[in-house]
DNA sequence: CTGAAAGCGCTTACAG
DNA sequence: CTGAAAGCGCTTACAG
């Protein structure tokens, strides 16, 4: 491997001089400049980024963790299902980190208390960390924020002196719902979704309720049923739910990767979509297109979530910008998975 | 942050003997062993693993990267479509991974040459590299190959002193799609697959042939059809496929995320599966099981690939330990989307 | 068995 | 503008 000090010899000048031009420095002569620029680039030099990341006061690595069971192996956890829609928010997220100039790794943690995983976030040097959260309840967001690393949350709703949060306005989703439900003359409408604890899911739930409140509909609390949000433990979820009502004529899913499993079990029962029974989601996840029928959902925009969720943690780490909490429209998207409510029930 | 310094205070002795201790070091005082570890316990002392990864002869990091149309950003890769399958099998390499003590991340590097793609992963001290590639004439292969830079590949066939490679026997798994096609009654047969440059398509495709050949059916060149590999593409392909030739009872699809593009076209164009025309995928992706109609398709054994992965890997580091090709079997799983061929046309 | 010293490859005050 | 030196927090021959 070519170090600094070989390009420092060929040009002729010191390592500082070396890594002041690489740095951007600007008290460099033109003269200087160029010639470790020459030498870089006739050696195929490349500077030791572990090297780097030990010798700054602070290193350019960003920590993107993800807590979901009290599991802290990331990349793990990303492949779950219900995990598919962070997928294509990370997407955004790495592209915006790489242009920056940082590098994003997902440290795979062994399940520990949340000092230990403060303790080794900070043995890996993480400038800052974008945490997935899905649990509102989970100690290391506290931890987190007492340990004054900055962060970023996204879906749960830390905020510190260097913790701020990013997410969809989900209320205003979930109204879109509602009101989209009401509209094909659904009245009776069952609420399949993730458990409470999980802040995204309360407000999904709640601004469907604020709807039909506010159209004075009923709300029944037995078509309410809060279930693990694996496509896996929806669908099984469904098949138990389904013996025991079917006196609705809409299902309001929590997210979209539920309505696939639940979709399955409504095909098993017999139940047509939408001429039974209506089926929403949410995120507009790239499958949802794809289902049998293609599924009404709220989009997330993916893209305004990872920029801004970066551009926040930045400005958290630079201490410098808007670290505001970051809330992203969404919006609903009509497809065929919704359809009057049948007239006979 | 407590240093190894602090905790050799503490425990009356240098920082080589903390270090001893921490890496299980056999001559160690027993005495000396217990003062260290008490030190540890009272002072929550974690290793700086930046730190660690410098100084030592090798790091304990290991690379996974994803080459997919040239692009170097291993995360953004792996949430598209056509890579799912790999999100499953990257679960238990992460698993894996961390059990052996090492750190898993994916580098994400711009887009660049084959020889700075090495530099910028020697630069961040991989110790080496899983790499999921997708298209056999990658130049990258090569380098990695050359620059002995310990590496397994998962689905290309890259060997070398310090590489090897591990992948499903797809022409297996392949050749029991034919039969089971082959048994329903299906003869002409349609492949809609990823391009042949991906070695994984060509033995799949061959799979077929060969048992198709064998009972006597011509092979149709006019329905052999390669398309980009997303979901998205394989509905758009499909759709053209569609109007130009109906005249098949069957459809081979190159994997199942193509499987399912394919899906919604067939429903589009009134075509019913299996009733029409049966369908079958590869891979086995979670999702597999839950589209409309359940699909055939045949299961890669991620957690074999993964773990055999892994361990190759490690022998390749090490240098010690198996390091020939990993062939895992595949096995045909019958779910709904085949069916008898029908018997008019 | 254990410590002092050198080294991993950078960066950054400190002088000049 | 630039270099010599100290430092980031470890590990590992080298002596003893």
């Amino acid at each position: 491997m070519v170090t600094s000090e070989q390009v420092a010899q060929l040009a002729g000048v010191s390592r500082a001089t070396v890594s002041r031009v690489l740095n951007g420095s600007a008290r460099i002569s033109d003269d200087a400049r160029e010639r470790v620029h020459k030498a870089i680039k006739a050696l195929g030099y490349e500077p030791n980024v572990v090297a780097q990341n030990l010798a700054r006061p602070r290193s350019r690595m960003i920590a993107l963790g993800l807590f979901h069971d009290n599991e802290g192996l990331a990349i793990s956890q990303l492949g779950r299902t219900e995990n598919y829609f962070y997928i294509d928010m990370v997407r955004h997220i790495d592209r915006c980190v790489a242009e920056i100039g940082y590098d994003l790794f997902m440290p795979s943690l062994p399940r520990s208390k949340p000092e230990s995983y403060i303790r080794s976030l900070q043995a890996r040097r993480a400038a800052g960390i974008i945490m997935l959260a899905v649990d509102q309840s989970d100690p290391r967001i506290e931890a987190l924020i007492q340990a004054k690393i900055p962060t970023v949350f996204v879906d749960a709703m830390g905020e510190g002196s260097h913790a701020t949060y990013a997410q969809s306005n989900h209320l205003e989703g979930a109204r879109q719902v509602g009101e989209h439900l009401l509209a094909l003359g659904h009245r009776r409408i069952a609420f399949l979704i993730e458990p409470l604890s999980n802040p995204t899911s309360t407000e999904r739930l709640l601004g469907c309720q604020q709807v039909l409140a506010r159209a004075g509909v009923p709300f029944d609390p037995g078509l309410l049923c809060q279930i693990e949000w694996s496509t896996d433990e929806a669908y099984h979820a469904t098949k138990e739910f389904l013996s025991r009502r079917r006196d609705f004529t809409a299902i309001v899913a929590g997210s979209d990767m539920m309505a696939i499993g639940i979709l399955r079990a409504l095909h098993e029962a017999g139940l047509r979509v939408p001429e039974d029974v209506s089926l929403t989601g949410f995120d507009d996840v790239v499958l949802s297109q794809y289902t049998t029928p293609p599924l009404t959902t709220v989009r997330q925009d993916k893209e305004a979530l990872g920029k801004g969720a970066v551009q926040r943690l930045i400005a958290l780490i630079e201490e410098t910008g808007d670290v505001s909490p970051l809330i992203v429209p969404s919006q609903l998207v009509v497809r065929e998975s919704t359809g009057p409510a049948p007239v006979s029930s």
